[in-house]
DNA sequence: CAGTTTATGTCAGCCTTGTTGACACTCCAA
DNA sequence: TTGGAGTGTCAACAAGGCTGACATAAACTG
């Protein structure tokens, strides 16, 4: 294997838990576990005629009102012309509003109407009904374990951004 | 929202992380981490002509030499169309080996050749690197609360899967 | 003011990876 | 022998990534 942590006991106890098998068991985990993550909202989605990206546009505007585009190209991490697709799809349909903005007109300023509201209601409940679950099932301190390591396995940037949304919902 | 759950107070301490922010900022975590985890392998991914359904098939050949398609199929949850365009190519390029069942001949038995080892290895490194230092960083408790969210969020048949998995690495 | 940079939108074309539907072949089991 | 399971393959299509090129308006800079 990669570096020789064939034999958990090497190094003692306190390392059982960085073993090659355990890493393996702990990718495995979170592909599996991120199928359960989007199954749900991807079940509505299919049914109108949007995919994983329009909810996570969805999700991002509604938690950021306001946002410009810019600043959901960077959280998303996508192409603007990725973005652009969506986004235009979402503004004929009336779930979105795009408008100049007012001190720098060159920026558009991203907000949810009602529709678009009752659509990112609808899909994040059903996301945050299984993990809700979840999380009760496993109780408090493992769902605190969960986010430390999350959080230690984003790249620096998108640790930033996810800091920077923690902060404005609180 | 959902079910009420605005004041944390409401149901008392034990159930704060169970508000919606906390499960908001807990589907927030999963997509930045997501994206952390599967970056390493994509990038090295690109310089072949592959792409990350490649890697999955790669790696659970790799964990279960010997599997049949269907076996396949059904940890992958894709269709055999798209598994098959998949197989075809690592097949025509030498890193897997498709050979006829013994018992059972319309059955398929899949293998890695050492080529395939190579890429499995040097994916897997990649991506155990990131999880390594993630789990060194949040300690053995995060890490073992990690797994049990990460469990809980997976549909049944999945932690099916999952568990056999595990147990087959043991 | 002229020129450059920034923010955004859009067109065209390509790739991967998912889908459905149809069909063929081999082989097992009743 | 017939039905069904496991597998492979063809065709067509869609979502959603990507790059490259170009347009426009606004802001900034010298």
């Amino acid at each position: 294997m990669a570096d020789g942590r064939h034999s958990p006991a090497v190094r003692g106890d306190t390392l059982l838990f960085l073993t090659d098998e355990q890493l393996r068991q702990g990718s495995e985990a979170m592909f599996f576990a991120y199928r359960g993550f989007t199954a749900d909202p991807d079940r509505i989605l299919s049914d109108l005629a949007y995919g994983r990206a329009h909810h996570r546009a969805i999700h991002f505007i509604g938690r950021a009102p306001g946002t410009t585009v810019n600043n959901l190209l960077n959280i998303l991490g996508v192409t603007k012309q990725s973005l652009n697709r969506v986004l235009r799809t979402l503004i004929a349909d009336g779930l979105v509003l795009s408008e100049v903005g007012r001190a720098d007109k060159r920026e558009r300023h991203l907000h949810l109407t009602e529709e678009g509201r009752a659509l990112e209601r609808k899909l994040s409940d059903a996301q945050r009904a299984r993990l809700r679950a979840a999380f009760r099932e496993a109780g408090p301190e493992a769902v605190a374990g969960f986010r430390t390591v999350l959080e230690a396995m984003m790249d620096p940037e998108m640790r930033a951004s996810y800091a920077r949304l923690k902060e404005s919902g609180t």
